[in-house]
DNA sequence: CGCGACGTTGATTTGCCTCAACGATTGTGG
DNA sequence: CCACAATCGTTGAGGCAAATCAACGTCGCG
């Protein structure tokens, strides 16, 4: 199984024996993604989170009127579900869909509970893992209250360098939270 | 020392015995702050997390133009800190500031990182904690980009209710993205 | 090849900001 | 304990950033 990047994860924070990575990979489930298809789907349930190994994967919120809001995009090497869902085992609100062709390891809520008091560390992963999506969460909502447009933008460039040309415009547009419309407009006035 | 509302902040997810009760309390520092001063400052560094005891707090980022962004309230039994500063322990880029005669208790990172080795349940709570926290701030960017100032209003008023009236209403402003001018005619209309 | 999604551009509207002035509260020093 | 200053909330006029609605070319995909 190829979760090499999943132990590069792991073992920036904690320390893990052969015996340990092997009770987790037996948790694990490999599933792959069709581009375009659900891993969770608003009203569903989150009975997983899910580690990228390839390709990538967006999570949105379909308001009333239909209108999607992106609340994170994921690509290899990042953690993502509808944390909510999960953590309560309640109802999903997040969609989470491929962006492209892509593999996920899935973990069970139950077996990453059972998990927990077999590798009290893996706590700790998730403790830091979590505190570092926090304060990115903390500086995106700081720059929408406080920022324009532009420079949202600014920084969304800055922080996915790497990643943008595999995301549709209008995606980048719902993630700073303006219409495609405009975004187009003022991308243009940027170049130059 | 009145520390009862830590405890029951503990209990609604790990157990903890007598001694490491002990051994926490041992670790804590009970601070008063007056109205209007600060616990951290821009610029500073955010060597504690804080609990608060009674009073109220708020944690807000200045601007560029020197306009403040209020990032988060805390009442007591919440935590308080600059998260990225005191993870990261660099400098801090918010202000703490007491919104009311305050009483905390501080946590020291040196402190915290020693009792995660002596407590491996810290983790846990913390994780848990950290985790709620994050639902909290994604629900937050939602409202911004997808909802008007009126409903994040609304969404404001129901969270805060019990708290409302001990906030100044220019900060309940700052806090949904507004300014002072606006949510003054914003409040009218919502009175009929 | 043909259809539907995507990005662009134009015209118009609107939610919210800015600046300015004023009364009501709060707090503070004498 | 009073007087004065500072801060707060309100109101008005005008302006701007971003939304809305609509039309059109292009491209990827079935």
């Amino acid at each position: 199984m190829m979760s090499r990047l999943l132990w590069e994860s792991f073992e920036k924070y904690i320390a893990l024996t052969q015996e340990e990575k092997e009770l987790i990979e037996s948790r694990l489930t490999e599933r792959t993604v069709k581009k375009g298809r659900f891993l969770v789907f608003s009203g569903g349930k989150s009975r997983n989170t899910n580690f990228v190994l390839s390709g990538s994967l967006v999570g949105y919120y379909t308001d009333a009127k239909g209108l999607d809001h992106i609340i994170q995009f994921a690509f290899e090497g990042w953690w993502i579900s509808d944390l909510k869902s999960f953590i309560t085992q309640q109802e999903a609100i997040f969609n989470v869909q491929a962006l492209e062709d892509t593999k996920v390891l899935e973990l069970s809520y139950e077996h990453l509970e059972v998990l927990y008091g077999q590798i009290p560390q893996l706590e700790r992963y998730f403790r830091i893992i979590t505190q570092r999506a926090f304060v990115a969460f903390q500086e995106r909502i700081l720059e929408t209250i406080s920022q324009t447009a532009e420079n949202r933008y600014r920084s969304f460039h800055e922080k996915f360098k790497k990643y943008e040309t595999r995301i549709p415009q209008k995606l980048i547009a719902s993630y700073i939270g303006v219409t495609p419309e405009f975004f187009s407009r003022m991308k243009k006035n940027l170049d130059k």
